[in-house]
DNA sequence: CTCGCCTAAATCGTACACGAAATTCACGGA
DNA sequence: TCCGTGAATTTCGTGTACGATTTAGGCGAG
């Protein structure tokens, strides 16, 4: 059921074709392979990716524009961090956007619609966080089918770009068990408010949602920050 | 005073500079020169502005990253229609992030800070519309000036994209003497809970604000798009 | 009328040349 | 002997030209 709905997520990565220059950077950005503030020399990419510098240049033009990269006049690009403070600024961004994105689909909701997203929370339910990659994509998914049609093309946009950093960041870190039950009482008490018409709280209960996520993320980042100081006993 | 600001401001056009590919094609989608969802051609590009093709190639890259262009491979770029929903999802955006500016605002402004906001203030009534550009300047700095140093990096960057489009397309049409009497009314309400430190106040007004100029904006592009069905008489 | 080839055009990747900036190293003074 | 300074060298960013690859459109045969 939920695979459905994989082909209308604007892809990332389409199958079967060779990632380009751009989301391979991209992603080694994210992912914090390459440093923060590390500076990005196009022939070391270029050497690195078996291409020539030219696409290597546009990429990094591209990823400018999105925001990964600080490019200087004659000095080059340098990445930007991608540090607790830039994840809290993002969250702060999305729990003003998602309750209305969130609203909204309480008043447009079908009860098709609705199925889908129970669907994929029972999958997610009876997963149990055994695969996190694949929890990470129905987590996704769940918000996506509520924001799919939404009219402000620019919102959801936006929502995903945030969503792409932050599965990034987040694939990097445990999720506690504390927070685990969080998400799926969280997405619970969502559907419930859904299904009653409820646009006040299902408002909340988003707000709430994302608002935890963030916390648990930026404490889970700064304990691998303290981990990178406390040298291990073994 | 307010030339002091200036200087901080991220400058889309540093004086005394030749302005960048990437700054004029820009300019010429947003300001509609180049049509919506027209090809962007870079051989045709490249000519005119008198260069080699890989600086365009750059520019439509970076200018992809911003979301002003699109592209599919093999296929080219084509420009993002800058139409009235996207202005309208533009604000919708900003109803929601510039409260929460406002809000930090009121709670760290200095008195230093507050004057500056008024001394721009008061040149806006003194001027009263009299140079319209140079009011939509004064415009954009009393914002910024509130904004400037708020801790949310993203945040602001995001405000300030928004604004760089909008006011380039305020540009191309006319204010209503209604709107131009509110927009000053609402500053002034806005400054008066800023300086009674009424948090909830200033956030409400700034969100009235806000909307306003958005449904204003949308309002004389669709009056725009009837004057071209309406041949002139004369 | 439809299918398939074929030509024209535009995009994408590669190689190269120029200019600016950073680094290195040698020289002179303390 | 050590440190600061300045120039030469090297590195890197930026612009140009060209060949390879893919796509769109037109033309002719069936």
């Amino acid at each position: 059921m939920s695979e459905l709905l994989t082909e209308d997520v604007p892809a990332t990565v389409p199958i079967d074709r060779a990632p380009s220059v751009y989301e391979l950077i991209r992603e080694d950005i994210i992912s914090g392979r390459l440093p923060a503030n590390g500076r990005l020399k196009v022939a070391e990419l270029a050497a690195r990716h078996g291409t020539s510098t030219n696409p290597v240049r546009e990429a990094l033009q591209q990823l400018r524009g999105e925001g990964f990269v600080v490019m200087t006049p004659n000095r080059g690009a340098r990445v930007r961090p991608i540090d607790s403070d830039f994840v809290r600024d993002i969250y702060e961004i999305e729990v003003l956007v998602e309750p209305v994105l969130t609203r909204w689909f309480v008043r447009v909701a079908t009860s098709e619609d609705i199925a889908l997203v129970e669907s994929l929370h029972d999958e997610m339910v009876s997963l149990n966080y055994a695969d996190p990659a694949r929890h990470g994509d129905l987590d996704t998914q769940f918000h996506y089918a509520m924001y799919l049609r939404h009219y402000n093309r620019h919102a959801v946009d936006l929502w995903w770009r945030h969503r792409e950093i932050l599965g990034a960041i987040s694939k990097r870190h445990p999720t506690s068990l504390n927070r685990r039950a969080a998400v799926l009482r969280e997405h619970r008490e969502l559907l419930d408010a859904i299904k009653s018409h409820d646009e006040d709280r299902a408002a909340a209960t988003v707000a709430r949602h994302v608002e935890g996520s963030g916390r648990h993320i930026i404490e889970q980042m700064g304990a691998a920050r303290a981990d990178l100081r406390i040298p291990r006993t073994g």
